[in-house]
DNA sequence: GCACTTTACACAAACGTTTGCAATGCCTTT
DNA sequence: AAAGGCATTGCAAACGTTTGTGTAAAGTGC
């Protein structure tokens, strides 16, 4: 029904191939006056282009796909937004798709609609694959990198901030303070971004002479029933003076639930925040963070893949950002 | 590279016309015996379907992509969730794309990368087209329909809330409890949607016989800063004792100035928000809302695409969901 | 006016599928 | 044994592009 090329062709009274040039704008390959003629058919046609067929022959697509594992991670918005903004740059389209929470049959349907159409590569945010889809992804030979997550077990491309570090620091944070029995919760120990942070909240525990509690580490992930949770698990009478979220959400379901037991905050009890997104400001008091820079990670994911060869692993920095949960102790 | 239909066809000793019933899986066009042949030599191969190019010939595609405004409003998820529920039911893929906020010509990228690509429909979430890109998209000749938004000067399909009501409802909520000056905060007046809860507002206080004062309407973009803004106007000693928010952020956004200037919530000023989306719940006291069912649009908007002939302009109901930010006055 | 280059275009193959039609061979039926 | 039916498969056209090659006409230099 649409117009097709061949349409203009016979409007305009010249060839197929012709019309395909004057289109694409391929400057000496036709004149002025055949131009001004496939032009004007076109338009009068409302001619539109069929980018999937000149897809098929180029065997080449400016489509890049970000696939997303949840519709609820809030910290989604600003590596996609900052997809977008480079892929602008590199003159390419980005669509997303959502691979809903840890449903591996989700993932499959979302991967094998990208792997099956013309994209040219695979941005994944914090999606953790199963075993069987990423076998699917490597087969499909699309150039694809992690987002947001990283791995010790599989040799993959990912782009992500130093997890250690990001629980090394939050931990130092409080500690130069003056805290001492630091919570971390809602963090999850199965993959390796938890595993990660939680290794560094150690190592900072014990450089500075402290006996973790094995309570004072609450599981979970990371949302903000995680974080009601862990703070229910502490209870009115934790001892601690200080806890880490290990996400935003997390964190305000540490604050919420902490009022409601009868802390202050950050009077009884201060609250940091691991990713420093939106929600931070929204709550009050305010949550300081440990922010990272999501952004800028969606900008180095699309950059990495226009630019292969550059190394596949790259570290994202992280900053703490103060705001009005956290308080001197003592 | 990657493996074909022909390099199956070779490799199995039939056809490329056998392998594609085969794997189409078309019962009756093949024996059992070449049915295993081809799908071991499919299976050898890695093979991965080319669906840019089946769709090319069989001139219909499978995947639904939905057009959402900015990745920052924070009711697209549960749309977005509504639409992949009920796509996977119709065994249809999504995609999504964003257009960015009221920016034309990032709207006209998203559109085309649509357009130009064979997709079946086209859900747009909340976005307000600009005049030249709706044309494009009516050209297209491809199946639309909007989401959470409505209009009146111009006739397409539609789903959303009866915005009217939305305004109305909210207003009637708050002078039952004995409110009588009530602000409205962050509301637009330029679109369709803000004019409808405005008059909504406006009817119900006219019918509870209060003369609307002119500040008392505070116009916006239903964000946050929005929110902030009206409040600010308001000021401490504004008189109000019960504010709507226009959106969930902007009664957040209400909520924080309000306290900064002194106000407690709900003690001395009652608060409202319309949406009802996951924020309302984080914050605290947490927010009482006219709620949109969101979810339920985007499963209406897939079946609307899906069963053509139906009517082109739908209401999904909206209900009171009470939190801890209303009090009665007096 | 000849050989040569350039310009401007048409032609046709190719991309990876689907599918109508034809062809083959076998099995029934009479 | 001829005729018809059916199961199975191959062949080739088609979808809407892009692009290499071929070629006629026009332009250039001597």
């Amino acid at each position: 029904m649409a117009a097709t090329i061949k349409d203009i062709a016979k409007l305009a009274g010249v060839s197929p191939g012709t019309v395909s040039r004057v289109l694409a704008n391929k400057v000496g390959f036709f004149s002025e006056h055949t131009g001004e003629k496939v032009r004007a058919a076109a338009a009068e046609l409302g001619y539109q282009k069929n980018t999937a067929a000149a897809e098929l022959v180029t065997q080449q697509s400016n489509v890049v796909a970000a696939i997303v594992n949840s519709t609820k991670t809030n910290f989604a918005s600003p590596i996609i937004e900052g997809i977008q903004a480079e892929a602008h740059r590199h003159d390419l389209n980005v669509i997303i798709l959502y691979a809903g929470d840890d449903d591996s049959e989700q993932q499959r349907r979302a991967l094998t609609t990208v792997i099956e159409r013309p994209v040219r590569s695979i941005l994944l945010l914090s999606v953790d694959l199963a075993a069987e889809n990423l076998t699917l992804l490597q087969n499909s030979r699309i150039p694809f990198c992690f987002l947001s997550i990283s791995f010790d077990e599989i040799q993959v491309p990912y782009i992500t901030s130093d997890d250690w570090q990001v629980g090394y620091q939050a931990t130092q944070t409080l500690l130069k303070l003056g805290h001492q029995n630091i919570g971390l919760a809602g963090v999850d120990s199965d993959f390796h971004t938890g595993r990660q942070r939680v290794a560094g909240y150690r190592q900072a525990m014990q450089e500075a002479g402290i006996t973790v509690q094995p309570e004072w580490i609450q599981l979970g992930n990371y949302s903000y029933t995680a974080g009601q949770a862990a703070m229910r698990a502490y209870g009115a009478n934790s001892g601690l003076t200080a806890i880490i979220g290990a996400s935003d959400m997390a964190a305000v379901g540490v604050l919420n639930t902490a009022r409601s037991l009868g802390y202050r905050v950050p009077t009884d009890l201060s609250i940091l925040a691991i990713d420093g997104t939106e929600i931070c400001e929204l709550v009050q008091p305010a949550l300081s963070s440990i922010s990272q820079n999501f952004y800028e990670m969606g900008v180095a994911g699309v950059q990495q893949l226009c630019a292969p060869g550059e190394l596949p692993q790259k570290i994202t920095p992280i900053k703490l950002v103060e705001r009005d949960s956290l308080q001197r102790n003592g």
